[in-house]
DNA sequence: CACGATACATAGAGTCGTTATGTATGTCAA
DNA sequence: TTGACATACATAACGACTCTATGTATCGTG
C-alpha cells in the first residue's frame, strides 16, 4: 500500500502525463496506472473522481460525454493548455525533491 | 514554491534520510534542507515539528534534549529501529512513482 | 537596547485520500 | 432467466495533514 500522501502527491502529475497522450476517461485510468506500476498502484474509482473534478474546474483539462462501442456512457478527459504547463511545473518540482533525496543518500549536494 | 502534496509526501523521507547521517535538530534541519535544494525548498517551522512529533510518537525516532555552545536549548533528534525500515519503504515507493511518471514521459515522445 | 536570528510549540482553517454508499448498464455462465 | 462480476460515474463523512499565524524565550550584533 502507497501512502496516502504519496498518492496525493503523484496523482496530478500521472493522470497529466497520461492525458498527454491522448484523452481518456475514468475507470480506464484506473486500469492503465495500476498496469503501468506492475498493480502496486490501485488508486480507487473515490479518489480519482474528485481530482479529475478539480482538476477541470481549475481549467488543467476537459471532459465531453461519449459512448464505449456497447453504448455504455463515458466521461472523456483531455489535456487544455494549462495542463500542460501544470505538467511541466510538476516534472522540474519531482526532479528537484528525487535529487536532493538521492544526494541524501549518496552524500552529495544538489 | 513546491506543492503542497509534494511537501507532504516528501517531508518523511527527506526528514528520515537526514537523520540517517547522524542526529540534528528542527532548526538545523530547516536549513539543511534548504542548502541542500538550492533554496527551492524553504520550510516552515510550523510544518515542520508536528511531522517530528508525529514521528517520535510513531516510534521512527527519538529525541534528547541538549544545549547548542552558547546554552541554548535544542532537541536533538535521531533514527529508531522502525525509521531505518521506514525510509527503506519510501526509497521503495518513490523509485516506484518515479519509474511509472519516468516510463510515461518517455512514450510521450515516441 | 533594539533587532534579527535561533529554537521550539500549538491552534484554526482549508485541502485531500479513504471508505462507504448510491445509481446504472453490459457480459457470461449456470 | 437469474445471479455474479466488471464497467462507469458520483458524492458524503471522517480523519489526517500542511499552511498561516501566534506565542515564548535566548543569543549576537550594531
Amino acid at each position: 500500500m502507497i501512502r496516502k500522501e504519496l498518492v496525493a502527491a503523484s496523482a496530478e502529475p500521472l493522470i497529466l502525463s497520461l492525458l498527454s497522450k491522448g484523452e481518456s476517461y475514468g475507470y480506464a485510468i484506473i486500469q492503465e496506472v495500476k498496469a503501468r506500476s506492475g498493480g502496486k498502484l490501485q488508486w480507487t474509482d473515490g479518489m480519482l473522481y474528485p481530482v479529475l473534478h478539480r482538476m477541470e474546474s481549475r481549467g488543467l483539462i476537459k471532459s465531453r460525454w461519449g459512448e464505449s462501442e456497447t453504448g455504455r456512457k463515458r466521461k472523456y478527459y483531455s489535456l487544455k493548455k494549462d495542463g500542460k504547463t501544470a505538467m511541466a511545473r510538476h516534472q522540474e518540482q519531482w526532479s528537484l525533491i528525487h535529487s536532493v533525496l538521492a544526494g541524501l543518500q549518496k552524500g552529495q549536494f544538489v
